[in-house]
DNA sequence: TGAACCCATCAAATATTCTTGATCCATCTT
DNA sequence: AAGATGGATCAAGAATATTTGATGGGTTCA
């Protein structure tokens, strides 16, 4: 099966781009411990309300995180499927990054 | 110690950064093999030189790819130091994000 | 119902990134 | 030395992303 090698670095490209900033970095950080409501994370990381909303918003389409409601509160927490689908994108980089053969050819 | 949690932060959204990008990830997928040189990387991705050495540098200051002259060509192939430190930020996200607890905190 | 609260979304201004073509530099060949 | 080749770099424009403040929608509580 082909399952579209295009498709799988349109994915992960979005994957990396979500995680290509320090202040979504930092709300994955405060999400490690446990799931938080966007007010604690305005608290904890000193941004503006509209500004998280927007990073959240780039992670959550990513798949990166999930959101639930509770009452007037949204809580956010990781996706553990993403972070898994991510890891192995990255092993399977490593698996063949060490010790390489010398010069030949195989693209696209 | 504290090895400067802002530092690592923006040495991995660095990293990310440099992986956000299909045309990087095609770069990398051509490198999983062996190195290769300029002209043969841009014969297989069919794109232009300067938009490739573009990419490539973006790669190469992220620490991704390393690269080497030989007489005329230079030779880029991927850095598996940096592919480690990637894969090792990724398992830490991991690590602890199955089997979170309730809603407590910890952050900044 | 109305006020207060939590949060998403929108529009506009900024800032950053990407592409393209031109130019320059180093190496090799003759 | 002169030309040819492999690549980096630069400048300018096009495309994307990010920030900010304003607005609006859903929920709770009086």
């Amino acid at each position: 099966m082909v399952s579209s090698k295009t498709k799988d670095l349109e994915r992960a490209s979005r994957m990396f781009h979500a995680l290509a900033d320090e202040t979504r970095l930092q709300i994955i950080d405060c999400l490690l411990e446990s799931e938080q409501c966007v007010c604690d994370l305005t608290d904890f990381l000193h941004i503006g309300q509209s500004r998280l909303s927007f990073h959240l918003k780039i992670l959550k389409d990513a798949g990166i995180l999930k959101d639930r409601r509770e009452g007037r509160w949204i809580y956010y927490s990781l996706d553990p499927d993403t972070i898994e689908e991510l890891q192995e994108f990255v092993g399977a980089i490593k698996g063949r990054s060490r010790g390489l053969r010398a010069t030949s050819r195989s693209c696209d």
